[in-house]
DNA sequence: AATTCCGGAGAACAGTTGTTAACTGGATGA
DNA sequence: TCATCCAGTTAACAACTGTTCTCCGGAATT
């Protein structure tokens, strides 16, 4: 049952999402404690007082942002990671670059706010990447490799998989961001990224000698 | 031969060193590209213009920041990675975990700082961060473990330690930030560091079956 | 002893910031 | 049809920003 919107909440969002596109080409070149709310409603085109109308503060802009780079990205790291054998590396680091070549600017927002000046921000964050180590301990437990593992270390590895990605992710964003992008540069940075998957994989397997 | 420095250099590194730990002290509640250079002088107690007798802009003072924090480091890093057998992890984790506690505020700054939004402040990480790898690297390559690995694959694995200390140091400032500093929160993040590294130390050593 | 040097102060500049209050006009629901 | 709602506007506020130029007084040099 879609409901439809009237033509007036539909216009709300409309300059909402706005809102959050135009902050995040401006937070290319700066962190969010320092974006300013008149900035953001000069490049959207609107009253200084309309940002009000959808966000309490920057900070709170932020936490929409957060949302929006993270939220739908779940399903795809649990079905890449639901990938058995050899097989898994590759997707995985396949879905990190094609995802980081679609989206850089929710890349880089992820990976500098994650430490960032804005404290709500920073938990939002944590909280997803907390949501996306339990999903990929979830579906490392059914590996027959998992036999024996307790619940603990399961999820020590999903973290250590987890912070993996985004490091990755982080390398091939810095490979967009050269003067000159070459392919050759990205695949250095996908084997190397697949090299440290497979490690920790093999450090897996023996885990338990 | 060290130099006795006139009274009015002494003086003048006196008032940086004020100027570079306001800074550190402002920044611990943003980000280096929501500083203000009246900010800064206004906690150190000069005039506005006095900033300009020893910085360009605050992107300059960052750089400097960068030097201080990670600078006297490498040492330290060095002899502990030097250090052989099951030993080593657990002495790198205790080195991360007293550094973190002697200079809470310096771990803060280059987490923030190493993604932020100014650009020669990352690129001082990124080549102090490469630095440290280099060295890990050295010091690795002097194992019995390493013997048959190509000069990349040390690398690679080395990079994996330097990320996995990062990211260790950030865990034990949020256990620091924490509104009840508990010394069993602290035992539990050392503990799970030390099980991811000695994961990773097990991968290693299978690498070349 | 006389001169140069230089870290810091002071005042002023135009431009920016977040937030408030009162208002407008088209969509909404009775 | 008419009253209500509400996203966006306009105007104004005090406070703040980075930067320039001019000046001062003590250290450094000759």
């Amino acid at each position: 049952m879609s409901h439809t919107l009237g033509i007036r909440q539909a216009q709300k969002q409309k300059t909402r999402q706005a809102f959050l596109d135009a902050a995040l080409a401006l937070l290319e070149e700066q962190s969010l404690s320092s974006l300013g709310l008149r900035e953001v409603t000069r490049a959207v085109g609107v009253a200084p007082t309309a940002f009000y109308r959808h966000f309490r503060s920057t900070a709170d802009l932020g936490v929409a942002l957060v949302d929006e780079a993270l939220g739908s990205l779940h399903p795809m790291v649990r079905t890449t990671v639901a990938t058995a054998g050899a097989e898994r590396i590759t997707r995985a680091v396949r879905l990190i670059s094609d995802h980081v070549a679609a989206h850089p600017a929710h890349v880089r927002f992820i990976a500098r706010e994650r430490h960032g000046g804005v404290q709500p921000v920073r938990e939002a964050i944590r909280d997803q990447l907390a949501r996306f180590a339990e999903e990929v301990g979830a579906e490392l437990a059914k590996d027959p490799e998992a036999e024996g593992w307790s619940e603990d270390d399961l999820l020590m590895l999903a973290h250590l998989y987890v912070d993996q990605m985004l490091i990755t992710a982080s390398l091939f964003l810095e490979t967009l961001e050269s003067p000159e992008p070459s392919e050759a540069e990205r695949e250095r940075v996908a084997r190397i990224a697949a090299r440290q998957m497979r490690l920790i994989s093999l450090g897996r397997q023996h885990w338990l000698d």
